[in-house]
DNA sequence: TCTGGGGTCCTAGGACCC
DNA sequence: TCTGGGGTCCTAGGACCC
């Protein structure tokens, strides 16, 4: 095994939680939860919550009142604020080192070359201080020999050791944490396979490292032979590239039951609005439309909750008309007046890069970039509320609109919701 | 009443072609 | 009685991640 090849994972500790309190220091040291979009479910818990036995998913509506009790600090989730607690993050990072892979909003690996020589602990404790003095964001730092292997001694770092830190290079440290992590805590292994490798007798990191290879790829498949392999130290995956996506998704829950067209027609319009923005910044067309709606799943068991429809565009497009018309057109294939509907979503598929948009004869594809450009630039200068093709209604209080009842400012992106300091 | 919103990769199997 | 076989493309679905 080649020692010359190290990653690094960093990754915040409860993120969303710790960027709440960063711009509100009441909350050091009291529970905090951050709540899914619509305030579904819980998404995010400070260590004090964690203690208090509020699990990860959990809805909301079924702790509510244990909220209340336990004075719980309750936010809904306030992304505008996450994104840039995010960018703050990863820049610091870029200051140590400059080829980042950046896996999560709240994640990155590096690669560590010719570090062999200096102290690693030392080296990931600076990088952890750093951090923590530039953006008020705690890290957790793993590395060792292989990616699977850093996001181990990561959980190790925040979980068992609780040092923020740790490092695991020579095979007896490797053996020796891998020992220490269940199953179901390996990258790579949710909770089906964990429960079908524990049948097999593999109940650690350890186990799996162990187990024959031909064992995992008769049973399992060759994404796990590689978690197998990487926990061995031997990499497989190789730090990322930042590539455009391969499609684009905006869906929602709705904040209450929708039945009638006209509601269902506007936030359809908006989702398209919002994939179409995504698709304009990475510089992609799409050749497909994929539109989804859903009933309510948990209320009628056994039926079908979710209908959709993909429907391809003539020519590669980014263009916000063309991409809400043909959205439109199928949702009232999808659409039935006699159900209650509660989320609907567009995803945008097969994508291609821009350079490589053909020609079309029959349209005039400038005007339409020219108007759309227009868009762009008023959405970036006035905010992405300022401007929607009339289709979309007016921006605020629809009747789609998703909860947000305990929202915290966006104190970093909005100058209208700064700290105030006394 | 209330249960998130994104993404990726891989495989199996059917359609179709020669 | 016998009714090819190999390749490719596409789609649906299953697994995973945060």
């Amino acid at each position: 095994m080649s020692t010359n090849c190290l990653f690094a994972l960093i990754d915040c500790n409860n993120f969303y939680a710790s960027c709440e309190r960063v711009f509100n220091p009441a909350l050091q040291q009291q529970p905090v939860v951050v709540l899914s979009n619509n305030d579904g479910c819980v998404i995010a818990r400070s260590d004090e919550a964690k203690a208090l036995g509020i699990s990860m998913g959990v809805p909301y509506f079924q702790i509510k009142a244990f909220c209340d009790t336990h004075q719980i600090k309750v936010f809904s989730s306030n992304y505008a604020l996450y994104g840039d607690m995010s960018q703050r993050v990863m820049s610091t990072l870029q200051l140590f080192e400059k080829n980042l892979e950046i896996y999560s909003i709240d994640e990155a690996f590096v690669q560590l070359n010719g570090c062999q020589h200096i102290n690693l602990t030392q080296y990931a404790n600076q990088i952890r201080q750093t951090v923590k003095q530039h953006t008020g964001i705690p890290v957790s730092i793993g590395i060792s020999t292989s990616k699977t292997l850093a996001k181990t001694a990561n959980y190790l770092a925040k979980r068992i050791l609780k040092s923020g830190v740790c490092v695991l290079s020579s095979p007896v440290e490797i053996n020796n944490a891998l020992a220490q992590v269940p199953i179901d805590e390996v990258w790579g292994v949710g909770a089906r396979w964990a429960k079908k490798l524990i049948q097999f007798n593999i109940n650690t990191a350890l186990a799996l490292a162990n187990a024959p290879i031909h064992l995992i790829r008769e049973h399992f498949n060759v994404v796990l032979e590689r978690t197998a392999r990487e926990l061995r130290g031997i990499p497989c995956l190789a730090l990322e590239d930042i590539t455009p996506k391969q499609n684009i998704m905006s869906s929602r829950s709705f904040g209450k039951p929708l039945q009638d067209l006209t509601s269902i027609i506007k936030a359809i319009s908006y989702y398209a609005a919002r994939a179409t923005e995504k698709l304009r910044q990475q510089q992609s067309l799409t050749q497909a439309i994929y539109v989804m709606l859903k009933t309510n799943r948990y209320s009628q068991k056994n039926l079908p909750y979710c209908y959709h429809i993909t429907l391809p565009f003539k020519y590669p497009t980014d263009d916000l008309c063309e991409i809400t018309r043909v959205a439109k057109i199928g949702l009232r294939k999808l659409y039935r007046p006699t159900l209650k509907y509660h989320k609907a979503g567009v995803m945008l598929l097969d994508l291609i890069p821009k350079q490589q948009q053909q020609g079309d004869l029959f349209i005039n594809t400038d005007q339409h970039e020219k108007l759309n450009q227009t868009i762009d630039r008023i959405k970036q200068r006035f905010g992405k509320t300022s401007i929607a093709l009339a289709t979309q209604g007016h921006a605020q209080h629809q009747t789609w609109q998703m909860k947000s009842a305990y929202k915290s400012f966006r104190y970093t992106t909005c100058w209208n919701e700064l700290v105030d300091v006394f």
